[in-house]
DNA sequence: GCCTTGAATATTTTT
DNA sequence: TATTCAAGGC
C-alpha cells in the first residue's frame, strides 16, 4: 500500500493529481470513501494489481465498488486518471460513474477514459482512422442506414428482397461482427445460409461500401478497432503503455468482439499480471440474443490465470422473501457460477404474491387498482413499476391507466432520435459534415418534395457508381451536362449550392443555429406547415426540441457523435408517475413495488426465445425472471392471465413454469373469484405443479435450435490473422483532371441518347452529336465505345 | 412523380 | 389489431 508511485511512461498530457488524500495514506488513515464498504467490497477496491473478477449479485453495490476502485487508484497515485480505462455498456452507467468519481476524487484534473465499448472504440478509431481506410470525420451509421444500404446491395445483385429480407442479413452480419469476424473469416456454412451462398460476398461488398461512404456501423466500432490493433502493433503498444488499469462493468454482457478487444488491450503484460478488473453477474446475463457470451465471465479465470475472484453476495436492496423467490428460481438454471444472495435488509417483508386472472384486461385492471391503493396509503407512483416481457404488453396498462387518470411513464418506446423528422434533420447535418454520406443524401434528396423521383435518383446513382465518387460529387458533375431534364438540373444545382452554403456557415455557426437555418431554407418547415395532418404540429415541436438539445454543442461533429452513440432519452420527468418498461430495460434499477404481469407460457418464457435457442433460451428467460424479481425492494406482485389477446386474437394461456419454481414459503397465491377454478394450489408445494396440470418441463430441450446454438458455441472464436483488404483502401475522389479515355470524332453509345460522335472533350465531360437526339453534353462514364 | 391500396407481419434492443 | 411496406394506378 505504501509502495512509492512509479511513473512508468506518463502520457505527455498528464499531470499528477496530487491531493490531500495522499497524505491521509501516509498517516495510515482510512480515507472516508473506504470506510462505508463491507469486507468483500473493500477487498475488491483494494485489490488493485493483477486480474480480478468481481461476481456481484443483484443489489450488492457493484457500481459503488467500481467507482470507489477508480477513485482509490487515482487517490493513491497508482496512475493518472487518463491511464485508466473504464468500460460500461450503457451511456447511463458511464455518466453515473463519472458523477460519482467527481465526488470521490478531490481536485480531479482529468477524467479517466470512461464510456461504452462503442464510444471508446469510436474515439480510438477517429484517432487512427487512416489506418483502417476512413477519415477522422467518418459517419456512424445506425440500423436504419444499414438496412437501406443492404437493400441497395441486394438490388445490385438482383436478389429478391422478399425471399431474403435485408433485415435478416443485417442481423446475420451483426452476428458476425459481434463475433469479431471479418468478411474473409466467415465460414462457408455461414456464408451459404443467405441468398444461396452470397452472404460472404455481400458482407465484403457492404464493408467496401462503408469505406467509400466514409462510414462505420456499430459493429465496426469494435471490429475495425480490433483490426487496427492487430495490423498495427505499434498503435496497440501505444495503448498498452497508456492504459495501466482497465475496468469492465457488466462483463456477463460482453460479446466475442468485445472480449477480443479487451484481451488485445490487456496484452501489454503477461495475463497473470494484467491489471484488469471485470465486474458482472452471470445470473443477470440477458443479452445472449444480442451476441453476449456468458462464457466470457465463466472463463475469466482461465484467460487470466491466478485471477482473484471476489463474490459480492450481500444484498442491500430487497427483503428476504423477495431474495428467496429470486434465488429459488435462478437455482433451476444449470450453467452458472453459483452465488447465493444474503439479505442485509433484515426483514422478511411481504410475501411475493402470485395472482391468476381471467384475461389480460382484468390483469391491467387489478394492477391499476392495487397501484391506487398503494398510492392512497402514501406510496409514491415513482416507486412503482410494471415490468413486462415484451412491449406489446404495455398497451393494455396504458389504456387502463388513461381511463383511471393514473400518471404513468413508458420507458423504451420509439426513441426521439428515431423519429422521421429528426432523422431527416440529422441527415442534412450529416451531409454537411461529411459530403460522402450518400445514405443521408438519399434520405433527404426528395424530402421535402423537389420533384426528384426514382428515375432521377437512379440516374444519379449510376453516375456516381460509374465515376466511383460520392453521390453529391456526381450531382455536381451532372448538373454541368445535359443528361438531366432541365427542371431536375435546376433543382439539383440549387440543392448543391445550398449545401455549399450550409457547409460554409457550419464553420462559424453554432450547430443549433445551423439546423434552424437548414430546416428553413430547405423548405422542410414549410412542408410541415403545409401538412394538415395531426402529426405535423408534433413534428415541428420535435424539431424545436432537437435544436434546443443542440444548444449545448459547439461543434457539429460533437453533436453528431453524441446522437450516434448516446441515443438515450434522459427526460426523466420530475412528475410522479408509475413506470412501465420491459424487463430488459429494468436491469440496474430498483423500485419499492414491482409488478410482473404476463407470467404465461409462451409470453414469459417467450416461445420464440425457446424455439430459437432451446434450453439456453429458457435459461436466459429465467435470468430475466430473476432480474425482474430482484428489482423489487419491498413488494413483488406477479400475475398471469388465462386469456390474452395476441395480434387481435384471444388465445388461452397456461401459467408460466416459472410460477412453479417459486418457493412456496415465500409466496402467497391470491385467488380472485373471477379466475376459473380447477387449479388446485396444493399448499405445500411438493413435486406436483401448483399452477399447471400438464408437465411443462418436456419438449423444449430437444429443439433443433438448441443444437444449432451449441454448434455455434463450439465454432466460435475462429478468427485468423487480420489483414487489410485491397478494396478497402479509400479511393481518390477528386476526378476531373484525368485524361479522357475517348478521342475526338470517336463513335460512341449512350444508354439514353443512342449512338453519336464525339465533337468536344473537356475533362470527364463529352459533347456528342447524337444521331437521333442531337448535340448533348454528357458524362464520360455514361458512354461506351461502340 | 405522387398517391392510394392491399398484403404481409408481428420479442427482448445497452450501442 | 395496428402498422408498415411495395407494387400499381393516376
Amino acid at each position: 500500500m505504501e509502495r512509492p508511485f512509479m511513473p512508468g511512461e506518463p502520457h505527455p498530457l498528464d499531470r499528477p493529481a496530487a491531493g490531500s488524500i495522499t497524505s491521509q495514506f501516509k498517516r495510515n488513515q482510512t480515507p472516508d470513501y473506504l470506510s462505508g464498504l463491507n469486507e468483500e467490497q473493500r477487498d475488491a477496491v483494494e485489490t488493485i494489481d493483477g486480474p480480478l473478477l468481481v461476481l456481484a449479485g443483484a443489489g450488492t453495490g457493484k457500481t459503488r465498488v467500481l467507482t470507489t476502485r477508480i477513485a482509490h487508484i487515482i487517490n493513491t497515485n497508482r496512475a493518472w486518471p487518463s491511464q485508466i480505462l473504464s468500460v460500461t455498456f450503457t451511456n447511463k452507467a458511464a455518466r453515473e460513474m463519472k458523477e460519482r468519481i467527481e465526488k470521490l476524487v478531490p481536485r480531479l484534473d482529468a477524467m479517466p477514459w470512461m464510456g461504452t465499448f462503442h464510444s471508446i472504440g469510436a474515439r480510438i478509431l477517429r484517432q487512427h482512422a487512416g489506418l483502417v481506410g476512413l477519415t477522422s470525420t467518418f459517419t456512424i451509421l445506425d440500423t436504419d442506414d444499414q438496412i437501406r444500404l443492404i437493400k441497395q446491395l441486394l438490388d445490385a445483385e438482383n436478389i429478391d428482397e422478399k425471399r431474403w429480407p435485408a433485415k435478416l442479413f443485417a442481423s446475420m452480419m451483426d452476428g458476425w461482427k459481434n463475433k469479431g469476424l471479418l468478411p474473409k473469416d466467415v465460414s462457408p456454412a455461414d456464408s451459404g445460409s443467405y441468398a444461396n451462398g452470397l452472404g460472404g460476398k455481400l458482407y465484403a461488398d457492404y464493408q467496401a461500401r462503408l469505406k467509400s461512404l466514409n462510414a462505420a456501423d456499430f459493429g465496426d466500432l469494435l471490429l475495425e478497432c480490433i483490426r487496427l490493433f492487430k495490423e498495427n502493433p505499434d498503435v496497440l503498444a501505444e495503448f498498452h503503455r497508456k492504459f495501466k488499469y482497465m475496468l469492465v462493468d457488466e462483463y456477463q454482457d460482453s460479446n466475442v468482439a468485445q472480449y477480443l478487444w479487451l484481451r488485445l488491450l490487456a496484452q501489454g503484460k503477461p495475463a497473470s499480471e494484467a491489471n484488469i478488473c471485470v465486474v458482472g453477474d452471470d445470473d443477470q446475463s440477458i443479452y445472449g440474443w444480442r451476441g453476449a457470451e456468458v462464457d466470457n465471465i465463466l472463463r475469466f479465470e482461465k484467460d487470466f490465470p491466478g485471477a482473484k475472484v471476489i463474490k459480492l453476495e450481500r444484498n442491500y436492496r430487497s427483503t428476504s422473501n423477495i431474495l428467496k423467490a429470486a434465488s429459488n428460481i435462478i437455482a433451476f438454471n444449470e450453467s452458472r457460477l453459483g452465488k447465493t444472495l444474503q439479505t442485509d435488509v433484515g426483514e422478511k417483508g411481504e410475501l411475493v404474491s402470485v395472482t391468476q386472472l381471467w384475461d389480460s384486461e382484468e390483469e391491467a385492471r387489478t394492477v391499476g387498482e392495487e397501484i391506487e391503493q398503494y398510492q392512497l396509503a402514501g406510496e409514491q407512483l415513482n416507486s412503482m413499476a410494471i415490468l413486462v416481457r415484451a412491449s406489446f404488453q404495455m398497451r393494455e396498462f396504458e389504456e387502463r391507466f388513461i381511463t383511471l387518470g393514473l400518471n404513468y411513464r413508458v420507458i423504451g418506446g420509439p426513441r426521439f432520435y428515431e423519429r422521421k423528422e429528426i432523422r431527416d434533420a440529422i441527415a442534412y447535418l450529416r451531409l454537411v459534415a461529411q459530403p460522402a454520406d450518400d445514405l443521408a443524401l438519399d434520405r433527404i434528396i426528395n424530402t421535402p418534395k423537389r420533384g426528384l423521383g426514382d428515375s432521377t435518383v437512379q440516374l444519379l446513382h449510376s453516375a456516381a457508381r460509374a465515376a466511383n465518387v460520392p453521390l453529391l460529387s456526381a450531382i455536381r458533375m451532372l448538373v454541368e451536362t445535359e443528361e438531366l431534364k432541365p427542371k431536375q438540373r435546376t433543382t439539383l444545382r440549387g440543392l448543391v449550392s445550398q449545401f455549399d452554403d450550409w457547409a460554409f456557415h457550419a464553420q462559424t455557426m453554432r450547430p443549433f443555429e445551423l439546423v434552424e437555418r437548414i430546416l428553413e431554407e430547405s423548405g422542410y418547415t414549410d412542408m410541415l406547415t403545409a401538412d394538415k395532418s395531426v402529426e405535423s404540429e408534433g413534428r415541428k415541436e420535435n424539431l424545436k426540441e432537437l435544436s434546443r438539445s443542440m444548444e449545448e454543442f459547439d461543434t457539429l461533429g460533437g453533436f453528431l457523435e453524441h446522437i450516434a452513440l448516446v441515443m438515450d432519452r434522459d427526460s426523466a420527468e420530475a412528475s410522479d408517475a408509475v413506470t412501465i418498461m420491459t424487463l430488459h430495460g429494468a436491469k440496474g434499477l430498483e423500485f419499492n413495488t414491482v409488478f410482473l404481469p404476463g407470467w404465461e407460457e409462451g409470453t414469459f418464457p417467450s416461445q420464440r426465445s425457446m424455439d430459437e435457442s432451446g434450453r439456453a433460451g429458457l435459461e436466459e428467460e429465467r435470468r430475466l425472471a430473476y432480474v425482474g424479481i430482484t428489482r423489487g425492494r419491498k413488494r413483488v406482485r406477479i400475475s398471469a392471465a388465462q386469456n390474452r389477446r395476441i395480434h387481435g386474437l384471444w388465445q388461452s394461456a397456461i401459467p408460466s413454469r416459472f410460477l412453479d419454481e417459486l418457493p412456496a414459503d415465500a409466496v402467497e397465491v391470491k385467488d380472485t373469484g373471477s379466475s376459473y377454478g380447477g387449479y388446485g394450489y396444493g399448499g405445500g408445494g411438493g413435486a406436483a405443479s401448483r399452477f399447471n396440470k400438464a408437465d411443462p418441463f418436456e419438449s423444449v430441450y430437444e429443439t433443433p435450435g438448441w443444437q444449432r446454438a451449441r454448434a455455434q458455441q463450439a465454432s466460435r472464436r475462429g478468427g485468423g490473422p487480420l489483414t487489410i483488404e485491397g478494396d478497402l483502401v479509400a479511393r481518390s475522389v477528386d476526378l476531373g483532371n484525368d485524361r479522357s479515355a475517348f478521342a475526338m470524332g470517336e463513335r460512341v453509345f449512350h444508354l439514353k441518347f443512342g449512338y453519336g460522335e464525339i465533337v468536344a472533350i473537356e475533362g470527364n465531360k463529352l459533347t456528342i452529336e447524337f444521331e437521333k437526339a442531337g448535340r448533348k453534353k454528357v458524362l464520360e462514364s455514361f458512354v461506351q465505345k461502340s
